[in-house]
DNA sequence: GCCGTTTTCGGCCCGACTGTTTTCAGTCG
């Protein structure tokens, strides 16, 4: 039992009990547990062992919930979900994914009507028979087909961050040739820089909200309007993404840019923060929560306004996530975040030696005009034959080149870029590199990563990566777990001891910033960091268009409280050069 | 179900929109 895997058992006992119209406090118990659960890389097994340590250590789980992991971890099993299951029908879960449905709506379908399906909805929506559930009517008929139409017709999966934010630049600048907004910005898991984004959130200031509102409507990739109010409107617009729209006044846009960013964790507790100082705060600013109260509540014009309020500093919005941000930052002790424009190498990207699709000489020049100092050409071993995996004598030739790229970079002058001769080295199913080790003895910087037996059982996927980490030439283990957005689950890996091993030998971990990979995630890195391991982010260019995704990278490990020091590639040339130590020119 | 320099009981974040009501429940974020 991992703990996701607890996660996802009390997760779904919220779910059920929600449906049985459960005290809603008791359903968030569980979720909050849930979340923590998941949140915590170390395993519950290892904290349970731990006499110095209780389960109940845990934010949010408290003796009952404590207990309910023990039995989780001894039986695989929870008996009040067993319970559960049995008394709910399984289809609930089909039906709840509809939207406007609910537990409380579908409780009425299911006990009204014997709805157990999708199709059994639509059809009773066609019939005229929902309009006869107490609570609904033909609008609800209606609006039902519509939803059953779009579940049908997506996925509906979060959608990538990078593919969100063209998303969000594209209604950004519609929405900024309306005369009437004074001012808009887009919130939610956007602005926190999630590795996807459910729904797209926009805040704006306008001296007529309804001119917004009606401009709004009128975006070309609007293919539906959801709601339509005086202050709120949500669309549905391009990949079926739902776009939510607020107009507040100007005196309320702090307020309702931190509110709308959330996440809704992190907003629960700042605002139970603002109770205990005596102020109710909603997404138009203060009020005093006693009602009789003359206390003048602080202004929440701008975001800091609203922190400092509260005695906190202003929190960057990629540490929103309602984990240890609120202490760090009562405290004065929230990371310095690494930027963007902290980057200055960038350490693995491949050719059209391999499978890239612009040349070496390209993708220099792809990276000086990055203004990047140095970088490390990656191309894959001969193992990845799909991508004509570099051999031996392959790679010697494509080195050979790079010294004389090098030779005649230098003569440019000192201001030109440096070009590291490297491997993409594959961890083999069998145990041991594609590569020869005096080949790899040579290299400049060596990224070993994992491509073959994914399926491996956990043991045998750990062995391999720790053996890379333990091999004298390898510098870095790229995209860790392997896993691929909306795509692949990551490959089991004991991460605790690839973290302990890494942070032993000294040994580089990758954040890979392809926006389907993202790989370290953002807890696995801010475990790395705890563990004093440092990390590379990476953008494993296959071409010029492709060093675009550092940004993504860079926001995964602002999301993981990665600091410049964290961060190997924020190094100058000068003292990357030192610590790859004498062997490199 | 959790939690506690006001509390071991009684709180637990807060509001907009919709549809179906005729004052509000449900859903969503």
């Amino acid at each position: 039992m991992t703990n996701a895997d607890v996660a996802a058992l009390f997760d779904r006992l919220a779910d059920l009990l929600e449906y049985e119209g459960e005290n809603a406090f008791r359903i968030r118990a569980y979720r909050a547990a849930a979340r923590t659960i998941a949140d915590q890389i170390e395993a519950l097994d290892a904290i349970r062992a731990d006499e110095t340590r209780s389960l109940t250590d845990l934010e949010g789980v408290g003796r009952d919930l404590a207990a309910k992991i023990e039995t989780i971890l001894d039986s695989g099993r929870l008996p009040l979900l067993d319970e559960l299951s049995a008394r709910v029908p399984a289809e609930v879960f089909d039906l709840l994914r509809v939207p406007g449905l609910g537990p409380k709506k579908v409780r009425q379908l299911v006990d009204g009507l014997g709805i157990t399906s999708l199709d059994a909805l639509e059809e009773a929506c066609r019939s005229g028979r929902v309009r006869g559930v107490k609570g609904f009517g033909e609008k609800t008929e209606a609006a039902i087909l519509k939803s059953l139409a779009f579940v049908r017709g997506t996925t509906a999966q979060r959608q990538l961050w990078d593919d969100a934010d063209q998303v969000v630049g594209d209604v950004l600048a519609w929405m900024r040739g309306c005369p009437a907004v004074e001012r808009i910005e887009a919130a939610g898991s956007w602005r926190r820089g999630c590795e996807t984004v459910g729904d797209i959130d926009l805040v704006a200031v306008a001296t007529d909200a309804v001119a917004v509102m009606e401009h709004f409507r009128r975006w070309e990739h609007t293919t539906d309007v959801i709601a339509s109010g005086g202050t709120k409107s949500s669309l549905r617009g391009p990949r079926g993404m739902q776009v939510d729209l607020r107009v507040v006044a100007p005196a309320a846009f702090g307020a309702a840019w931190q509110y709308f960013t959330g996440s809704k964790e992190h907003n629960i507790r700042v605002r139970s923060r603002a109770r205990e100082h005596g102020w109710s705060l909603n997404e138009y600013g203060f009020q005093p929560v006693d009602s009789d109260s003359r206390a003048v509540p602080p202004p929440a014009t701008t975001e800091p306004e609203i922190y400092r309020a509260l005695g906190l500093a202003w929190i960057p919005p990629e540490l929103r996530e309602g984990r240890d941000e609120l202490a760090l930052a009562a405290e004065g002790k929230l990371p310095l975040l690494v930027e963007e424009r902290d980057i200055r190498g960038d350490l693995h990207m491949h050719t059209t030696d391999t499978d890239g699709e612009d040349t070496l000489t390209d993708m220099v020049q792809g990276a000086r005009q990055r203004g990047l100092e140095y970088i490390a050409i990656t191309d894959h071993g001969q193992r990845v034959s799909m991508a004509r995996g570099l051999d031996e004598t392959r790679l010697l030739r494509q080195w050979e080149r790079i010294d004389r790229l090098n030779e005649s970079l230098a003569a440019e002058g000192p201001a030109s870029i440096v070009v590291l001769k490297g491997i993409e080295v594959d961890m083999l199913e069998r145990g041991g590199l594609d590569l020869p080790d005096d080949v790899l003895a040579r290299a400049d910087w060596v990224v070993a990563s994992l491509h073959y037996g994914q399926s491996q059982p956990r043991e045998r996927i750990t062995e391999r990566i720790l053996e890379a980490i333990r091999h004298p030439a390898v510098r870095v283990i790229g995209h860790p777990t392997g896993r691929l957005l909306n795509r692949r689950p990551a490959y089991d890996v004991d991460m605790e001891a690839v973290i302990a091993a890494a942070a032993e030998s000294g040994t580089f971990l990758e954040i890979n910033a392809h926006p389907s990979r993202l790989d370290l995630d953002d807890h696995h890195a801010a475990a790395a960091r705890r563990a004093g391991v440092r990390m590379v982010i990476s953008t494993d260019a296959h071409s010029v268009r492709g060093f675009g995704v550092m940004r993504c990278g860079v926001l995964q490990a602002r999301r993981a409280g990665l600091t410049s020091a964290d961060v190997v590639n924020t190094l100058g040339w000068g003292e990357f050069r030192r610590l790859l130590g004498p062997r490199s020119t």
